[in-house]
DNA sequence: CGCTGGATTGAGGCCGATCAACTTCAGTGG
DNA sequence: CCACTGAAGTTGATCGGCCTCAATCCAGCG
């Protein structure tokens, strides 16, 4: 795991108005009191950042790439706990226990932030609205991830993909994207097996909702795709 | 919904440290700041803390009692986001988008403080050890709640009967206890149908590792009730 | 005592898993 | 550049777990 010594932009990190490495214009004041980036890491496809029972000791902010983290069961399935994208935070769930409950591994070419968590707690107590910050951002994770609510394959699929593009592209309502992960991967997250996700996948496109090009995902009817996530009863009917 | 006047120890509540409620003994000190609770509620069965789109104010801690959050899909389905028992905290989920997302409901006659949500995060400012402690409080939130990974319906149960015992009762380990909710409630946080709930409660009768009589449990074999929540293959195969 | 809503139990159907064959793709070395 | 190889993806046939629909049972309560 190499550590990065080249600054790349900070656009869509949550904290770079707190963060010492943050680049910035010379008009730009410097906060006074400033997040500690540790280091920056460079991480590989496939390498992994953090293992389970690992201690508990960085928050990370992705910078550029994606990972998941999983766990693997008692029955050998893999779970997949959750992707993160450029810009994300991770490592944040081992705050209780102290230590990793889960291994986190890059899907591609991935850099990190490393935020000491001490650091991190310590310039909380100095800024109100970092603190305010972090509960939302925390909170925000509460209420997402629960695909696994949906009812049907096919619909927490179409609700996985909609975030996916609003994840990797914010701000753009992007209609392309490419998967960062593979079936098996998805199907791990969702609940589903591989072949489950790529029969869907066929469905889809068959119905004219999406086009998929190997990792490519054009969405065709954005809201009709909506619909299906959220399961309207008639459009679940019909897809 | 009556305001309530009475006090009540507090022995459960993660904040009674930091509450200006809290009762003490003469010889303890009373903590110089202290959370502002606004009042107590009582709420009756089956009344409502609050709505979908309601603003969200407060977090409330649960002195006693009960409540279910839940969400009506478009198809008609209700589905449960969580439980919440005496000792715990309710509401956070909403710090994000500001507004509640869920209902939330009494399922038995339920007190909770209120602690409106300016004054905390102003409190919060001051007092570094209530930071730590609502981080990890979310950080718990984040990884527990997800019985929706684990692949059969019976092992789902045994995970929630699990969680169940040690929350009604922290601190005790307990083998009897009285379910709070309905199957149909049950069924709707664990993704089944009622009878299936129902169904499964018979067959765990049936392999002797419970006992159930109406909404009373007893766990007969605890630990094989864990290893089957756990997965373990064969002792899944086996019950 | 009958009423009502929750709980139980049964019969049949469907969605997604499993197992397996085949295709496509990416990476490697000749 | 192509041949080889292993991983990922697609597609089909069959199976099983949970849902649906429905009938019955039961406890609590007026």
């Amino acid at each position: 795991m190499a550590i990065l010594k080249t600054h790349v932009l900070c656009t869509r990190c949550t904290f770079a108005s707190f963060c010492s490495l943050t680049e910035r214009k010379k008009s730009q004041r410097v906060p006074t009191e400033t997040l500690t980036v540790k280091q920056r890491r460079l991480i590989k496809r496939n390498e992994t950042l953090f293992l389970p029972n690992n201690k508990f000791q960085n928050l990370y902010i992705i910078q550029k790439g994606a990972l998941k983290t999983y766990r693997v069961e008692a029955d050998g399935r893999e779970v997949v706990r959750g992707f993160y994208f450029a810009g994300e935070m991770l490592g944040y769930e081992a705050i209780y226990t102290g230590h990793h409950l889960f291994s986190a591994v890059s899907l591609s070419e991935t850099v990190v932030c490393e935020l000491p968590y001490a650091d991190f707690l310590e310039s909380l107590h100095k800024k109100p609205l970092l603190q305010k910050q972090i509960l939302q951002l925390m909170s925000q994770q509460l209420m997402m991830g629960s695909y696994l609510v949906l009812t049907t394959a096919k619909q927490r699929l179409a609700a996985f993909l909609i975030d996916l593009a609003a994840r990797l592209y914010p701000h753009e309502k992007a209609t392309e994207f490419t998967l960062p992960m593979s079936r098996q991967d998805i199907g791990n997250y969702l609940k589903l097996t591989g072949e489950t996700v790529s029969r869907l996948f066929s469905q889809l496109q068959k119905t004219k909702l999406i086009t998929v090009k190997q990792k490519k995902i054009y969405f065709l009817k954005p809201d009709t795709l909506k619909q299906l996530a959220d399961g309207l009863p008639d459009i679940v009917a019909s897809c």
